[in-house]
DNA sequence: GGAGAGA
DNA sequence: TCTCTCCAACGCTAG
DNA sequence: CTAGCG
């Protein structure tokens, strides 16, 4: 068996090559690793030889079942969507957390006695799929890497689409050959990236920041400020080109976007600069950029956004077949005037949640069908007490907002709050048919107000949202949710659970004020943040009140901030707009049992769900003044 | 999804 | 008449 | 102090 094999690099190019001498693989964002397995020993070693077999042990554990053999690969973390990481690599590095790093095997160097470094690439990569089918069958930790054979330019805009870090090609028919050549090379999906300067803030000869934007869908839209990487001298020759391209108004499509400040200009979107910027939101934003440079040899029309959120992309996407078919307006054919509750509902087969795996697509018929029928358990929660809503008319894929104000349109349907110190009265509901109403203008979520009914300065209901880290699992959560309900119990009240619709329990509790005396907001709020701060001085490993740092893993975020005047909490049975059409289920605490999976509870499975009593149905009656409990604590 | 502003 | 834009707001924390 | 986040 040859000794450490210097690994093949690939050659950076712009577009990969075409034609069927190729095939390409997606790039994976992690360490390269040389697997070598000898006598049923099983090393991993860096591209400089560096053996970190300590490091992946869950790897090399599997890798211990293979015959001898080197193989050539990346080890990688994946993130929620399948997408290697390099941040979470290093991540579950620096905190021991290997168990879920995967490697991915894209070469066969060796096999059983024979060296296969100078058979064609094609046919290692086959023995290497029949090696690990065979001897690997149900391994987790290690992974073959699939090859297309598409065209490279098609590959690499479907892998940027998807958020992928780009493409490696190789040669079809090479051997394998160390160190870099010309037979493997990688196209990255944002390399130098440009933008076109929208403006910039500052005034005639200060340079604050620059307003960049790129072009996406014919549209120019506002990707972030870019404030630092020129000098004084670029900074004045920026401003000299800026100033006679200047306009009165923003070229930006989303200026809703642009944050506000008194002294932004705004010039006519010509100018090309590169810049190098960290990472990019979900929203499209730069995040640490860095001006690079003007491109004079590029035109501003050809700076397209490429690399997006795959969400925002279905938005754009349903947004140009609805142009393309004329919209029907007042004579609405198609579905036949379906009417609920007495409501007209138009689109009633529009897909709000799209189908997944295990559950089917829910409809905007669906969703005001589930209303309807659950209107006798949501509406003792809403009635009465101010209403912000989630819309998302395009459904969960395309935009969504809150609202809380009254909805133009539907006045007839709504008893509109007045709230002391805004101009514009809240929304509130009281009928079936208004929660209809909701589902015909896309309502997906209903996040009252803890109020007492009718009285919006008067706290009724506290609810403990228990917010666990992504790597916490629900059994976690539903002990969590046990020992703050005996807490609550043991200072004297009658605490409800209901899962959030998401990964998360909310408990709730009535509290009262004496007589002549109601509690205030400022009192709730502060008795649920000192019941959450009690739980994290008890326990704090298991807890935290902290919101950033509940980033970093493992614990449960105590979110007493539910509890703020104007602050809002998912209604029992309200659904949520994300994937599944999950909804918020309240649940007797007999049934809150390790193994309980969340996800259960959907519109689709409603019918089953809204069998039997309400375990909610009591909870304003069972107020218990907190000034005891208060002492207490 | 619907209203109002703006083109 | 067509198209675009708006639809919350507040406390916390890191930088 | 503010941008970003929840």
């Amino acid at each position: 068996m040859p000794g450490f094999v210097e690994p093949e690099l690939a050659r950076i190019v712009e577009v990969p090559a075409g034609g069927n001498l190729w095939v390409h693989e997606i790039k994976f964002d992690g360490y390269r690793m040389q697997l070598r397995v000898e006598k049923k020993r099983a090393i991993l070693l860096t591209r400089k030889k560096l053996d970190w077999s300590h490091r992946f042990p869950e790897i090399v554990a599997e890798a211990r079942a293979l015959p001898d053999c080197i193989l050539d690969g990346e080890v990688a973390a994946l993130d929620a969507r399948g997408i290697s990481n390099f941040g979470d690599l290093q991540l579950a590095l620096s905190e021991g957390k290997t168990a879920g790093l995967v490697y991915f095997a894209f070469d066969l160097l060796f096999l059983s006695g024979r060296d296969l470094r100078g058979v064609p690439l094609t046919e290692r990569k086959g023995q290497l799929e029949v090696l690990l089918k065979e001897r690997l069958p149900h391994a987790t930790r290690i992974r073959y890497v699939e090859h297309y054979e598409s065209s490279g330019k098609e590959m690499l805009e479907a892998a940027c689409r998807m958020g992928l870090e780009g493409v490696i090609s190789k040669r079809a028919d090479a051997p394998y050959r160390s160190g870099r050549g010309n037979d493997w090379t990688k196209a990255k999906c944002r390399g130098g990236q440009e933008v076109v300067i929208g403006g910039w803030r500052g005034d005639a000869n200060n340079l604050r920041s620059l307003l960049a934007g790129a072009y996406r869908d014919g549209q120019f839209l506002y990707m972030g400020r870019i404030g630092t990487g020129y000098n004084v001298k670029s900074a004045g020759e920026l401003l000299r080109k800026l100033k006679p391209l200047e306009i009165p108004r923003p070229a930006f499509a989303n200026t809703k976007d642009v944050p506000r400040a008194h002294d932004l200009h705004w010039v006519k979107p010509k100018l090309v600069a590169e810049v190098e910027f960290g990472t990019i939101t979900a929203a499209g934003i730069l995040r640490q950029a860095s001006y690079k440079g003007l491109r004079e040899d590029k035109t501003a029309e050809n700076v397209v956004f490429e690399a997006q959120p795959a969400a925002e992309e279905k938005t754009a996407k349903e947004r140009k077949s609805k142009t393309k078919n004329p919209t029907h307006r007042a004579i609405a054919p198609g579905n036949k005037g379906l009417t609920i509750a007495g409501v007209p509902i138009s689109n009633p087969d529009k897909a709000l949640w799209p189908e997944t795996e295990d559950s089917p697509a829910v409809t905007k018929a669906d969703l005001c069908g589930y209303y309807d029928m659950a209107a006798d358990r949501i509406l003792p929660h809403i009635a009465g007490r101010p209403l912000s809503v989630v819309r998302a008319p395009d459904g969960i894929g395309g935009e969504q907002f809150f609202q809380r104000h009254v909805l133009p349109g539907l006045e007839k349907y709504l008893k509109p709050v007045a709230v002391s110190g805004e101009e514009k009265p809240y929304l509130s509901i009281e009928t079936a048919q208004a929660l209809v109403a909701l589902g015909q203008v896309a309502v997906l979520e209903l996040h009252p107000w803890g109020s007492k009914r009718g009285e919006p300065e008067t706290p009724e209901r506290l609810i403990f949202d228990l917010d666990p880290a992504p790597d916490v699992v629900f059994d976690t959560v539903i002990a969590a949710a046990k020992d703050m309900r005996a807490r609550l119990i043991h200072l004297g009240f009658m605490p409800y659970v209901k899962t959030t619709g998401g990964k998360g329990i909310h408990v709730g509790i009535a509290i009262r004020g004496v007589p002549r005396k109601p509690v205030t907001w400022d009192e709730a709020k502060a008795f649920a943040r000192d019941v959450c701060l009690a739980m994290e001085a008890d326990e704090p490993g298991r807890y935290t009140t902290n919101m950033s740092k509940k980033v970093r893993g493992g614990k449960i975020f105590l979110d007493f901030l539910r509890n703020a005047r104007t602050a809002t909490a998912v209604a029992p049975w309200s659904p949520r707009a994300r994937a599944g059409a999950t909804i918020s289920m309240p649940l007797p605490w007999s049934k809150l049992r390790a193994g309980l999976d969340p996800t259960q509870f959907t519109i689709p499975n409603a019918p089953k769900l809204l069998r039997g009593a309400d375990p909610w149905a009591d909870i304003d009656k069972t107020a218990v003044n907190i000034e005891p409990a208060r002492k207490k604590l």
